[in-house]
DNA sequence: CTAATCCACCTTTTT
DNA sequence: GGTGGATTAG
């Protein structure tokens, strides 16, 4: 029995179950692999034919690469950072790398630790190793810089003090958190919002600062700060009473950990023998310190060349085998911590390291990459590169200014229409991308109408949802007695008689006692200032909580634990006896969420109520995309769909104040972002582009009229193709009749963009502001009642006015068109 | 203590 | 335009 890895000293995978506890011997790894290796199971399921020295294996790997992605794939030593462009075969150079150094021999699976930004990419990942090494993959950690976190914590939580069953609190439970801590500290919310300073920690943490560094940072005479301080102690203290930790603290303990326990820093140096980091561009300073950390390379090992630790010659562990990928073009993240620093500074930080630059795109059209290159290149300070195909020109880009967001929709509906109908392609190659969740609505408006099928990624989680937070604040309460946020959160829901007064007789209870609200529950008797009937209310309450907890500890299911939960509160019973519709949804989605606690036990049968949890708590938006869907349009936001493809694409609301967002206008390194952003939009597509931009565009329920974006002007003209350059609108004032609808804004293909003169009236060149558009002049007076015409909808009736002067606003009923909400001063309204 | 109404703020982007 | 928090009336 031949196998491809026959000869290479491997050692059996069990020798690192995963999860296992085992320190490795301490042994580098390269005296290691000198070893006599027992070969047998490692093997199976490795590629079946091509059978034959190790060596072929390995060249086998590098097929069909070309030379910068060979190289990448075969570097051998110290650090090393490609620099991928979108496009050029990233994962593929990844997955391929690490099956060689296991076809090599120069690692075992049991020895690399892959990390990813989210969990998605790391199921793809995984998988599509083990497509070329076989289940030995399964002994790898791959998994994102949190799973890998909490998976360490949990395995460490003696050492940190916490219990292993901690709770994993999401932005939204932090803040709550946070609110509670500011009413504790008596801090008046209109100065000091809750909001803001949990976006402050969350910055702390991300830069490892806590809060005894911060609070000697902080100036006397700032009160801000001064209370941010008091805030974020005391805000740490609950998290740790509630044996909880935030998001960022999963890094950042992490990091802590290391640094203050060198011998569990030292276990995991030399388990962690490779290191590979997807999106490098998007991990901030905590992340890059963990890194450091894992990897082991400190300053002097950098600086002293890697021979020396390789040797053996150093007490430690030699550093491991780092390798980054990103692309700081790519960028986008910037808004929660990320640093470009860190892959610009990338050699910098680690002098030995090799850089390889990945500039072929084996995705897109040159027209497309072209657009993006045109548009990228206006960022200053970047490291040039630009990408490049053999795969040709391609259709032209085509671009369309609509009157608004509705007639955006419409067009993009139609054309996705027309070529589905042409059998050109079908729902599922197509997205539209949006800079903003709020922008789907008026898409998925006209898609339902149109009855195309799509399937919005993100926006409103089904992770955010009340009924589901509520569900699974249940679950977390059960799980972790002390999760005080979480039993906060359901002591009333359903209503059962205990108000604000009980809870805070309860917390004042706790904090008297110093023990934790949960504690409180479980010890009324001793409790103040307790009605009666709270008091038989509480008693209820603590009772129905164990209950659920002796469930939850016997072999009980998650989804049985979560059926007997929402069942024996009553909660179910509320929404169903409920009239509201929305509570019928409610219903819903918790069917659904039962559904995936039934799914998580069929995958995992040994996962317990912690383990689902902790599952619930770290997906992200990204990874409830459809891997193959049914033929589905997808809706997402640029920022979701990075990382993904499809063969058409449309980018939407290309306005400035739109994308670029409103708030990144005035800051250029915001607006870097933005750039970076644009950058990434362009790129997913394959073959087909579509720019688009709505004239007038309802922010907040008022229309704003936006300039054409920036983008769109870099962009060079002979790429596009404008199916409609203009709007209604800027025909009329750059003079037109006045009477011809919006028809006459019709334009030559090919030819003017939205940056030509016309178009852009010298009103177009201010940065538009919100709720301050430009008056059209005469606003007509309308009552209810009224009967009127408009250019385009026809004749119609006045419903409802709201606002007044260049404020007014009236709903009008157009019959067919339907019932329009139009802001007077903009739209072609005449009394009739 | 609850239910109803009002109103402020909201829109970046997320592990 | 939509939600979640605060205020107020029962």
């Amino acid at each position: 029995m031949t196998s491809l890895f026959d000869d290479l000293p491997l050692f059996p995978t069990a020798t690192v179950p995963e999860g296992s506890d085992s320190h490795l011997p301490s042994m580098p790894a390269r005296e290691r692999t000198g070893a006599v290796g027992e070969m047998s199971d490692d093997a199976a399921g490795t590629r079946s034919d091509g059978e034959g020295p190790p060596s072929l294996a390995a060249e086998a790997l590098l097929d069909g690469l070309n030379p910068q992605q060979k190289a990448a794939v075969e570097h051998t030593g110290g650090q090393l950072l490609i620099i991928a462009g979108a496009g050029s075969g990233k994962t593929r150079v990844l997955t391929h790398r690490i099956a060689h150094l296991l076809a090599t021999g120069r690692a075992r699976p049991g020895q690399i630790l892959a990390i990813t930004f989210t969990n998605k990419a790391a199921a793809e990942m995984r998988e599509r190793v083990a497509e070329l090494v076989g289940p030995r993959a399964a002994t790898m950690w791959v998994s994102t810089f949190h799973s890998a976190c909490v998976r360490i914590l949990r395995r460490e939580a003696k050492t940190l003090g916490i219990r292993s069953s901690f709770s994993i609190y999401d932005a939204a439970d932090s803040q709550r958190l946070m609110t509670l801590v500011c009413r504790e500290l008596d801090l008046d919310p209109k100065r000091f919002p809750p909001k803001a300073f949990s976006h402050r920690v969350s910055d702390l943490k991300n830069e490892l600062i806590d809060p005894d560094d911060y609070a000697g940072t902080v100036s006397e005479s700032n009160p801000f700060e001064q209370n941010l301080a008091a805030a974020y102690r005391l805000y740490n203290e609950r998290l740790r009473q509630a044996h909880a930790l935030d998001f960022d603290d999963i890094i950042m303990s992490t990091v802590n950990l290391l640094q203050a326990f060198p011998a569990v820093a030292e276990h995991y140096r030399r388990r962690f023998r490779h290191i590979l980091v997807d999106e490098y561009q998007d991990t901030n300073h905590a992340q890059y310190v963990l890194v450091r950390e894992l990897t082991g390379v400190t300053a002097e090992i950098a600086d002293g060349a890697g021979s020396v630790a390789e040797e053996g010659a150093l007490a430690t562990v030699p550093p491991a085998e780092l390798t980054v990928v990103g692309d700081s073009d790519q960028s986008i993240y910037a808004f929660r911590g990320a640093t470009i620093r860190n892959i610009d500074e990338f050699e910098a930080d680690y002098p030995n390291a090799r850089t390889i630059v990945l500039e072929q795109n084996y995705r897109s059209t040159q027209t497309i990459l072209s657009a993006a290159n045109a548009v990228i290149v206006k960022n200053p300070e970047r490291r040039a590169k630009k990408l490049w195909t053999d795969s040709g020109a391609g259709p032209q880009i085509v671009g369309y200014v609509a009157d608004n967001e509705h007639e955006e929709a419409r067009f993009i509906a139609e054309e996705i229409d027309r070529l589905i109908d042409a059998g050109e392609l079908s729902p599922r190659d197509v997205a539209v991308f949006y800079r903003t969740n709020a922008q789907s609505r008026a898409l998925e408006e006209v898609l339902i109408r149109v009855g195309l099928p799509y399937k919005v990624v993100g926006g409103t989680r089904f992770y955010e949802r009340k009924e589901i937070k509520d569900a699974i604040a249940y679950l977390r309460a059960i799980a972790n007695p002390d999760d005080s946020v979480n039993l906060r959160r359901i002591l009333n829901v359903p209503k059962r008689g205990l108000g604000d007064r009980a809870e805070a007789m309860l917390a004042a209870h706790a904090e008297r006692e110093r023990v934790s609200f949960g504690a409180a529950i479980d010890d009324l008797d001793n409790v103040l200032g307790l009605a009666t009937r709270s008091m038989t209310n509480a008693r209820a309450f603590a009772e129905l909580m164990a209950g659920l907890r002796e469930l939850a500890a016997g072999d009980a299911s998650p989804a049985d634990v979560l059926d007997a939960a929402l069942d024996r509160s009553g909660y179910l019973a509320e929404l169903r006896a409920s009239s509201d519709p929305q509570d019928h949804s409610r219903v819903e989605n918790l069917a659904e969420l039962h559904a995936v606690a039934a799914e998580f036990s069929e995958s995992d049968p040994e996962g317990d109520l912690g383990d689902f949890l902790e599952r619930v708590s770290l997906v992200a938006d990204a990874d409830q995309i459809p891997d193959d869907d049914q033929g589905m349009v997808t809706l997402m936001t640029v920022h979701t769909a990075k990382g993904l493809e499809f063969p058409m694409v449309f980018v939407t609301g290309l306005e400035d104040g739109t994308f670029p967002h409103q708030r990144s206008l005035a800051d250029p390194s915001e607006l870097a972002e933005e750039r970076r952003l644009a950058y990434v939009a362009l790129t997913r597509a394959r073959q087909r582009l579509y720019l688009t931009r709505a004239a007038v565009r309802t922010t907040f329920g008022l229309p704003n009229e936006l300039p054409a974006s920036r983008f769109l002007a870099d962009v060079p003209e002979e790429l596009i193709d404008w199916k409609r350059a203009e709007s209604s609108m800027s025909t009329l004032r750059a003079g037109g009749t006045g009477f011809s609808g919006p028809r006459s804004g019709r334009v030559r293909h090919g030819s003017r963009g939205p940056s030509a003169p016309v178009q852009t009236t010298t009103r177009g060149e201010r940065p538009a502001t919100f709720g301050s558009a430009t008056p059209r002049g005469d606003v007509p007076t309308l009552d209810i009642g009224d009967r009127v015409t408009h250019d385009a909808y026809g004749m119609g009736r006045v419903v409802a006015l709201e606002g007044t002067g260049s404020n007014a606003v009236a709903k009008i009923d157009f019959g067919d068109s339907g019932v329009k909400r139009l802001l007077l001063r903009y739209s072609p309204v005449t009394k009739l």
